[in-house]
DNA sequence: GTCTATAATTCGATAGAC
DNA sequence: GTCTATCGAATTATAGAC
């Protein structure tokens, strides 16, 4: 409110607008389910505008799931209580206000290309260096990227399970009982053993 | 081949044909991503044969994702081996000939609501009663569900991981690895203790 | 800057000839 | 039974008025 001149009033907050409900919708319906016209009706403002501001449908999505994700810093935490404070914090980012965020990637990974390429490459860079190299700095790369990939199957089939596909079972349990159940397997996959086959 | 009369040759082939390219496409693009057109020329006939067999696209898909899933029969085996049984059992499901049918139903189900219905309801058929009912006769019926939507936490993860993103580090490890590492979860989840929160 | 009007595709579905 | 032709609706995207 009080714009500065009244000169360029909504021409960032229309920019916001769409991209805001261009995220929910995406996250939503994915991106072939989409369309600019429900996205523009949900921001307000004309179809024509989204084309103008973001060029087309693509690149509009791409904008949409080019978000920063937040990590958490785990360096000072003992190695006994970082499997718990993923797996809740992992749970909490979902539940918050930024889990649309994150239904829009996963969701749309499983049919679109270019958020599949941007999924994988956000493992690689935010889970299998900073978070599984830091906690075993002595194992080898190749050893790093198996404990990433288990723990992508065990942390992934839980969004899918929970805010994609709202398995009654799934969505039944807290978040505390989840945390109990689960975080055990995630430290076995994060630190624990892996014996060789 | 050697038609009985010549009579009637290709009217079931061709509705098998039909059958079969739908389901590749379904598998491959999701519900909205295949189209009458791309199948009907996948199984060489006319679009309007497609419509002609199945009605529509609505019902081509249900036909599509109803397939009947072989459960193993786990009733002789020793309970400290079941875990690795399933693990290894529904890998070699996915792996194999069939595979093709899983991947429609679980990237559809992330879209479609047909597709998640049948998904969940699977679970709750062919996972809570059969599977883990047996395995623990003592418990209630809610631990049953609380046991199953773990399982299907992990399960699905992986089969989300490895046959639909197909994330580079879980398509690098063998199906022994994944035996290997997995199964233990996959015993807690089963038979395994759950401390109440 | 914002919107109207419309072009250009593409889709599912239908009618009817052969 | 199979295919040609086409309809009607929905979509992305563009051109241009105000």
């Amino acid at each position: 409110m009080t714009p500065e001149h009244g000169r360029k009033r909504s021409a960032e907050d229309a920019r916001a607008s769409i991209l805001a409900a261009a995220r929910a919708r995406f996250g939503q319906a994915g991106f072939e389910g989409a369309t600019i016209r429900a996205i523009a009706a949900d921001a307000g403002y004309d179809p024509a505008l989204v084309m103008r501001y973001f060029g087309s449908k693509e690149q509009l999505f791409a904008v949409s799931i080019d978000y920063d994700l937040e990590i958490f810093d785990l360096s000072a935490m003992p190695r006994e209580q970082v499997g718990e404070a993923i797996v809740r914090g992992y749970l909490g980012q979902w539940e918050g206000p930024d889990g649309a965020d994150r239904r829009i990637l996963l969701r749309a990974a499983v049919t679109h290309p270019a958020a599949r390429a941007q999924l994988e490459k956000r493992l690689t860079e935010q889970v299998v260096g900073p978070l599984i190299g830091a906690l075993n700095p002595t194992e080898s790369h190749e050893r790093h990227e198996q404990r990433a990939a288990l723990l992508a199957t065990q942390m992934l089939g839980l969004a899918l399970c929970r805010y994609m596909l709202k398995l009654p079972s799934v969505t039944g349990l807290s978040v505390d009982q989840l945390v109990r159940w689960i975080t055990p397997t995630v430290d076995r996959y994060l630190v624990g053993e892996l014996p060789d086959v």
